[in-house]
DNA sequence: ATGGCTGCAAAGTGTTTGCAGCGAT
DNA sequence: ATCGCTGCAAACACTTTGCAGCCAT
């Protein structure tokens, strides 16, 4: 698998080398794979699902190195971890300048991702009044598709 | 201990009562001793927390109990349960208007409540506009506080 | 060849559950 | 006297870690 295999990400393959390089770490098949494999997703994943979609492509990653990889990744600030319901986090890539939040119906568990300037503004604000610099925030609109036909036919789709 | 010993709280000690009722379900020293608890700190809380608390007054509940009034409790829609980042979730009062969001520090981890209805107003157009009904977010922000010293104090805390 | 990396399995979390006896109704 | 409730410990699901050998540098 060559190296930078994944088109429109090559901004993320160098980070990732600049990052082992830093920390005197190592490039590895195995972490080619993984994220290889996360980008062509391009949207959120958890680790036991990104290790199915890893080995049923013939590779024989284990589950621990899947979690390595992305807590590597995190460290190197490339993805983001995020934990919905509970229980399990989902990984998704870090967009280094558009941070985007999430739209969820409760019912069929569609995703839809949006940014809105306007809140942005507000929440730096809200920080600010309370005496704290915003780093970084987390909002989820919980909510029911509007259009029940499509909203019924992704619910059949779970598990 | 008596039955309604927390001002103020006559309406959820009512709920709790309706909803064991209405279940078939029975009241016991534990739960009243839990819910009690719970209530007099009137903040988020974890369930170790809680069981700590609970037992360092002296009563000998097991945690698993703790888990069952805690779970119990949610589905009354008494309280709500909130996963921040890491793993455990905690649990707080589900006041029945006002929702609040959370303003998190990362370093003291620090947790203050706000309000905002211009960023809820914004929510419910960003819903609209993506073709869904909303029915209720949460939006955490996450950031330092700017007063290090008293930031410093309470990580001193921290376990 | 060094020292990081991997797979495996074991250990850790936070939370749930099966069971036998206890206690509220 | 029912039948739910409790504490305990075992079971769970997700994640991390220790170890011995592997592999990139």
């Amino acid at each position: 698998m060559p190296k930078n295999e994944t088109p429109g990400f090559a901004w993320f393959w160098e980070g990732l080398d600049q990052y082992l390089e830093r920390m005197g770490l190592k490039q590895t098949q195995q972490r080619r794979v993984i994220v290889h494999h996360f980008l062509s997703i391009d949207s959120h994943v958890d680790a036991d699902e990104l290790h199915r979609q890893v080995n049923a492509e013939g590779h024989d990653v284990g589950l621990a190195t899947i979690y390595r990889t992305l807590n590597l990744l995190t460290e190197a600030g490339l993805i983001e971890q995020k934990s919905f319901q509970d229980g399990r986090s989902v990984f998704e890539v870090a967009h280094p300048d558009s941070h985007h939040d999430h739209l969820i119906c409760v019912e069929c568990r569609n995703v839809v991702e949006f940014e809105d300037h306007e809140i942005e503004a507000l929440q730096e604000a809200i920080a600010e009044k309370y005496g704290m610099e915003l780093k970084t925030h987390r909002l989820d609109l919980f909510g029911r598709c509007l259009d029940k036909e499509a909203c019924d036919g992704r619910k059949k789709i779970l598990t």
